[in-house]
DNA sequence: GTCAATTGATGGATTGCGTCTAAGAATACT
DNA sequence: AGTATTCTTAGACGCAATCCATCAATTGAC
């Protein structure tokens, strides 16, 4: 493919540089009081360069999530059906396997510095739906009926979010987020308080 | 309480009003393509007046649900504990009770022609991650697991809103969203396809 | 070295959402 | 009449995100 950059202009900035700067302003001025005219101001850059790293304000903080969700997506789909669930845990693990989001656990971890916690909630609603999608859409293909599918694909993808989120909060120094997923598969086999509502 | 306006001008428009026009604008342009601004021009008010009615364009189609997963939200946060599940139910039944959103069933079943795919599945995302954190609230408060109650939390509001989505692809017209999520509630007891792959 | 092609950076304009404020209009109460 | 209350409205604002035309820097071919 490309080792180097094959031809035209290099680029001048990173998106480490924007992240960094970011994040700092979010701490310190809380996020939605951060416009990304004072980001790119504090990166030495454009405003209009910033969307060329980020797709929005928010990507800042999710796009390394976000780019493991949309590998995710790619391999649910092209499973043709999954009948045992197996190929549903091997995705899955494989999209928490070592990941360790800098930006996204400083942002959760500090949410209510940064002013974050119902853009954070927001947010994670949309990548857990994202994936909740693509998952029911393979459950069906399993021969799993909507409304069902619908649910079960609910769950797998809170799994999903609660081993990140759970691992943000527990210092996101002790034990890896592939852990806290598998505490959380664990947990799904078995869900208390849902089976004894029954 | 009132049973008439006390004092005060009388209100010229009506919630209704407004959002006729919205509606039939997202049916003839689609969503992304109608303005606040075509809303009000085409119920005959000002802009500023939109914003008296709904919080948001989106609102238009979510403000029948919101209110009752507001409801639903006060009755869970005044729930001390739940250990059976008895509660959650309960409130949950009421919130699905004789529901039937107009605006929100018309959006659901011609979303492909509103150009609506996209921000449907954010806006329900939405309103399921702020059902599932009141959940998660109680149920944590009844003793389960940070880890845990997140997803059966999250399972639990996917049940509603998949009830509610059924229900809209269904035509609307046969059966309630009641009957939708009795259902729902039933399928929980035995996910086939998460127990399964335990 | 010169030239074209490619890739990125940049400024500026544009659209639209959502907020806010000050002014005015319509009603009820006294 | 006058006053308080409730609603409407025009207008301006800040900001996110898109778009475009232009400029800058690099590679490779000749």
């Amino acid at each position: 493919m490309s080792s180097a950059s094959r031809a035209g202009r290099p680029k001048a900035s990173s998106r480490e540089t924007l992240a960094e700067a970011a994040c700092e302003l979010f701490l310190e001025r809380g996020y939605d009081a951060t416009s990304v005219a004072d980001i790119t101001q504090r990166a030495g850059v454009s405003r209009s360069s910033f969307f060329n790293y980020f797709s929005s304000k928010s990507d800042v903080l999710w796009s390394g999530l976000d780019d493991r969700i949309a590998r995710a997506v790619e391999d649910l789909v092209a499973v043709p059906e999954d009948r045992d669930g197996s190929q549903v845990r091997r995705i899955l693990s494989d999209l928490v396997e070592d990941f360790a989001p800098d930006s996204l656990a400083l942002a959760m971890t500090n949410s209510s510095a940064m002013g974050l916690d119902d853009e954070l909630e927001q947010d994670a609603a949309l990548r857990q739906a994202r994936l909740a999608a693509a998952l029911a859409d393979l459950a069906r293909r399993s021969g799993v009926a909507a409304l069902t599918a619908d649910i079960a694909a609910a769950t797998w993808a809170a799994a999903v979010l609660a081993a990140v989120r759970a691992w943000a909060e527990s210092g996101a120094g002790r034990g890896s987020v592939g852990d806290r997923f598998a505490d959380a598969v664990r947990a799904i086999g078995r869900l208390p308080w849902v089976v004894s509502a029954t």
